[in-house]
DNA sequence: CTATAACCTATAAGATTAGTAGGTAAAATA
DNA sequence: TATTTTACCTACTAATCTTATAGGTTATAG
């Protein structure tokens, strides 16, 4: 029931991109040693990132990443079902998920149902634009749900 | 971002011993057919059970297991906490999580701790009870969230 | 005393996670 | 044009977690 270090560090780095890539391209060495994560691990998921077209890289000096579009308008929910593969709560509302033949008497699929629906409704409530504004309303957002 | 098998199965294991074991001990061997699921997973998943005293066994013929208290007075929250080892979101906020250096300044802890929360008070307010009646009203629980 | 069923310890295949290594391609600059 | 810089690409790996299985021991009922 944990989200992995991969959509961790992708909101960490859509968050160093928001904050320090105002319209220029950041280099992922300096993300890294912002965030203290590896360089080489950070590029894996900027691959997944920029395929997706979340983000934008450049190559040669001066190039680095940058994020497409602006900060409010990208939720967390999106960039976690990216990095994650999924949000679902349990592997038989995943997408790799075979016909379960017990659905139609599962005691317990609706309850999977709710949470997912929850988790997924939790996530796309918050932007990049809301971690960013932390300082200030510390902890505020997502309380509302 | 899942609940494993053990936890699902455990809920399984509880519902099927409060429908079937009003009174009396339900065989492991009963319970695996019924719910199709291997008798030796099951002994794995009752030892965590009984160890933590939500449910009792019983030795030699006429033995099984039994529920200590009414299906009401179980929620899926302290199942699912007992047999996943916790309902943390991330590694952060986990059993043996160590001491982050970077909790001060976290931009995303506090969405984590939020969530958590999410969690856990979804699934405490739901009980075993709750999941026996969902034939009439299907899938209702939970949803008041 | 025998059958039954929980209980206990150890092992193991498979999948996932969390990276690492080493190269190629493209862009800027000298 | 040569060099540096940076993204981009493919493959590999160590560690951990999941999902069990195997085989034996203990306690209880009849």
């Amino acid at each position: 029931m944990m989200i992995s270090t991969r959509g961790r560090y992708a909101i960490r780095l859509m968050i160093d991109l928001a904050e320090h890539g105002t319209s220029d391209y950041i280099r992922l060495k300096d993300i890294s040693e912002r965030q203290d994560i590896s360089q080489k691990y950070l590029e894996s998921i900027t691959t997944t990132l920029s395929k997706s077209g979340l983000i934008e890289g450049a190559h040669g000096k001066g190039g680095g990443y940058k994020l497409k579009r602006s900060p409010e308008e990208y939720t967390i929910g999106e960039i976690l079902r990216i990095t994650e593969g999924s949000l679902a709560t349990v592997a038989c509302l995943g997408c790799d998920a075979k016909k379960c033949e017990r659905e139609s008497v599962c005691r317990t699929l609706p309850m999977w149902k709710n949470l997912s629906q929850l988790v997924n409704d939790f996530f796309d409530g918050i932007t990049i634009a809301d971690l960013m504004k932390q300082d200030s309303e510390a902890g505020f957002f997502g309380a509302a749900l």
